[in-house]
DNA sequence: GTAACTGCAAACGATTTGCAATCTC
DNA sequence: GAGATTGCAAATCGTTTGCAGTTAC
């Protein structure tokens, strides 16, 4: 029962490092690949378990889209929202500045929840895709 | 360049009656097991099918969280939100009363983004959850 | 009649896991 | 020195795709 100690590890500082410079929503994948820039033979798995281990302590935040699109991360922990664009997939940060503390706590207690956060999605089309003819298939879903 | 129909087949029918009809968030493989009892046979390319459809013409919405976990389909299409269980996944819908027509206005058009709708999530843990003596691990992320 | 749809099975891609070697505290 | 962490490879799991047969309009 005793809290296992996180150890802190040049692959793990790497991380975590990446995803706070970056200036998009890397996926893991996209992680691993900037990471290798400056830590050559690092693992996948290695990538994965940081990422997971620093969203679960909220140093990072992660965004899932469609169905079969990979996982994105997010460097800022500041409350924000996102813009996510329906036809393409893109994702961009917005401030739009809601504060909806009494609604969550009125939320907590309605329905017995224990609120830690929240997380607003604004979907829609970004400014290329608008353009765009006629959009049919969507990337993310 | 002629759009393509849209037909009606059972297995169409049948996809969207046990959404609409479910209390929870299924995922494909729970719609699947629904979709059999009344259709045996179908085949569950059909059914991811059929759920991307009703996703895509908007009758039906899609829910993903953590990053191996299965994507959650809502019968609910009214704005309305969710909450979300960070630790063992589950989900359930909430009237928020959000209603930040303004804010998402204003985001229209500060981003050059053309907002078609929002989905606020609420993190947290469930009751059940929450009486647990010390959560570690999570089944969504 | 014909294009759309279905079921099957194989293909895919993202993520996870088992394990021996290695490193951090 | 003990136990956490790593890298590799194999295993999983959700989801997608190719294709021949079937069906809705």
């Amino acid at each position: 029962m005793i809290a296992e100690e996180l150890r802190s590890t040049p692959q793990r500082r790497a991380v975590l490092e990446v995803v706070q410079h970056a200036q998009d929503h890397p996926t893991a994948a996209e992680v691993l690949e900037r990471v290798l820039e400056v830590l050559p033979g690092v693992g996948a798995a290695t990538v994965y378990r940081s990422l997971a281990m620093l969203v679960e302590s909220g140093q990072i935040l992660e965004l899932r889209l469609g169905p079969s699109a990979a996982t994105r991360y997010d460097r800022n922990v500041e409350n924000h929202d996102h813009l996510v664009c329906d036809q393409c997939g893109r994702l961009a940060d917005v401030q739009v500045g809601l504060d909806p503390t009494e609604l969550l706590n009125a939320v907590s207690s309605h329905h017995d929840f224990q609120v830690s956060g929240f997380d607003l999605r604004i979907h829609g089309r970004c400014a290329d895709c608008s353009s765009a003819t006629s959009p049919r298939r969507s990337t993310h879903a």
